[in-house]
DNA sequence: TATTATTACTCAACTCACTTGAATTATCAA
DNA sequence: TTGATAATTCAAGTGAGTTGAGTAATAATA
């Protein structure tokens, strides 16, 4: 559920903040930029850039780059995002593990760590994330004033919903706030969402999706979920439960199915095990994948039609400049699926001018969404917030 | 399309636009409100908001509406916003008809008007357009330095895509850039939308979505656009084409029907009147349901199955508060789809804990949409600038 | 080679808009 | 009647951005 904030006015105090964030963000998506260049870039005056500048290198989160000739005039003194600036915690909470992560300022993983998870009720999680911060700055020398925030990714959906009950859920959480929990608990700024917009995220940050402003993407971890960019932004939705999409049906073979019961790796699994509960991990199928197995071949012929629906109404309904797959699924089979989908035809997206092709492969990684987590919070530190409306 | 402005960085001037735009906001859903009320709300100081307070009644565009007493202390001087303050103008283009509005600052219509259209070109409808304004200024007795800007509706999809060559397209406007076009020839803000999104913002600023941040809205126009609100701000997707929704396929009877060809005005004439090109307007079709006509029944038992459709769709992907019916469909039409469409039961909108109905009924009015342009010129001085991101 | 145009950058003064703290006023409660 | 409470104003203070003049470094031009 992401943390709705009330509206609040602008003072000084806050506008040096947008500020910073907002050299920040420039200088993050051009690598390096001079002064000068970042000043028209905001419409803020040279001077304005100049002393916020001095502010970001004292606090170590730029570093001077050489400098510029090219055209006529004063070269300009270039800065660039000093990695080492600051750091990124990215949490990802399953039933039976927790996965941790620690990114640095370019988006980079210095750490991370995956701990079996025997009780998953609130306090004993709450006692091993601490334990998992504190072990990640330990092992990459990390003090902890760097620590900027923590990303933190639970199954959604939050609150009591009609899609409650489901085996992902975890137990304990229903009464409390997680954000509160965990901001209680780490005493840094704390972003809590579910793995497909963190996953989107981390695109943003250091993938496929550097540059965009609107896209949308279909997170594969156990069932199927979409993370909505509008304008930079993440759409929660009211509650924090939009992308849903692993429910929406669409027909396959004359019959309405879910999205998620022929587009997930738990309906491969299902697909090539039967009702065989051992599970299928990435690697066996990306194996299967590579020996070109029949079944396997077969259920990526159906997830192929079904990901031609889901685009369409992906497409129709957000008009996003591409739409990214990406999550914890071999890229040979996210690939295979890119080529293969047939895409329809009657959408909005189907323009001759595009510079993004409709479909396109992200990041493949069973850490994708713990990466993302983390993204959270970097791209907090690169985009002026949102205002919330009234 | 909506125009996307690059990042800009913040500064005193700005600041007070934010400020004085927040203030309105406040007040206006609250009906009247006093200084220190606002302050608390906006987290600013008494002081700052007075100073606004003061700007703004020298504006013209608040005037104080007495004291409440009621608790201890010194009761607050109240505020209102003044609904002759300013005024929106709004514009709807079609192919054979320009329809024009001017809302007061409550969003109350105080002029409304239709001019036959016998050449859509651009230049045309522009001298059209100039001659509607001057006309409605004149109407009501409006200086021109009261109106805050113009709002464009116009038949999407913007730019060429795979939907076009529709017939609701207009001659000739392939090439220009409509927002352009209009504010120089009308010299104040403009702002282009479709008919959906436009009419989601009149819910906004007057009609059922009044404090409500993500909703979704379907319009009913000829066809059924989806207009979707995230925060307060409109989702208008990579290329201002987002919410195409009519034509997503949903299965009526066995087969995929795209949800335009059975829950749209133009579905509901191809049923009652087979392929008879006469228009079946507005009032037909009140009269027709007025009289339970067993043909229009049919097609809202179709009709409904689609809703159910459409609405675990939008559920699923934006977890909105409520989603609203409206546009140019006879409200008890709208009333029954609401009443007798079976909602979806997997959706994350299916909570047991909701202040709102997962489907409601909106306005309804062949007008909706052209209010709504001038709708989203109010929003506008009552919702601080979305901050756009890299 | 010398000069000029161009651009980046700094310094110092200025301005804008918000904050702070003290003083004032009107109301309710004891 | 007195005291607590809350809204409001006044005046001074502060943070942050802007402005304009001046300097420095480079490319283009004479």
């Amino acid at each position: 559920m992401m943390t709705i904030s009330s509206p609040k006015g602008s003072n000084a105090e806050r506008s040096r903040i947008t500020n910073r964030r907002a050299v920040m963000g420039s200088i993050h998506s051009a690598g390096i930029m001079g002064r000068a260049e970042i000043a028209r870039n905001l419409s803020l005056s040279t001077q304005a850039v100049s002393n916020i500048i001095a502010e970001l290198l004292e606090d170590g989160l730029l570093f001077e780059n050489g400098t510029r000739a090219g055209g006529r005039g004063l070269p300009a003194v270039q800065y660039a995002v000093n990695p080492d600036g600051g750091y990124a915690f990215g949490i990802e909470v399953r039933p039976s593990a927790i996965f941790g992560s620690l990114l640095d300022m370019h988006g980079k993983p210095v750490f991370t760590e995956r701990l079996a998870l025997k009780d998953a009720r609130p306090n004993a999680v709450i006692e091993h994330v601490i334990a998992l911060r504190d072990k990640g700055l330990k092992a990459v020398s990390i003090s902890d004033e760097k620590l900027l925030g923590a990303g933190i990714v639970m199954p959604g959906p939050f609150g009591r919903t009609g899609l409650a009950g489901q085996e992902s859920d975890l137990p304990e959480w229903d009464s409390v706030d997680p954000h509160k929990l965990f901001e209680d608990a780490l005493e840094i700024p704390v972003m809590v969402s579910n793995d497909a917009n963190a996953a989107a995220m981390a695109e943003r940050i250091t993938g496929v999706a550097q540059g965009l402003s609107s896209y949308a993407y279909l997170y594969f971890g156990t069932g199927l979920g979409l993370g909505i960019v509008s304008q930079g932004h993440l759409v929660p939705g009211a509650f924090g439960n939009a992308g849903e999409i692993g429910h929406v049906a669409v027909p396959i073979d004359g019959q309405m199915r879910s999205l998620e019961s022929v587009l997930s790796r738990l309906s491969a699994q299902r697909k090539l095990q039967g009702d065989d509960e051992q599970a299928l991990d990435f690697q066996s199928i990306a194996d299967l994948f590579a020996a070109q197995d029949s079944e396997l071949m077969e259920w990526l012929d159906t997830a192929s039609i079904a990901l031609g629906h889901a685009t369409q109404i992906i497409e129709n309904l957000f008009d996003p400049q591409t739409i990214i797959l990406g999550g914890a699924m071999p890229s040979g089979v996210l690939d295979y699926l890119v080529e293969n989908t047939t895409l329809p035809e009657l959408t909005v997206s189907n323009r001759s001018a595009r510079s993004e092709p409709r479909l396109k492969t992200g990041t493949s990684d069973r850490l994708t969404a713990t990466l993302g987590a983390a993204a959270l919070i970097l791209n907090q530190t690169y985009t002026p917030q949102f205002v919330v409306a009234h």
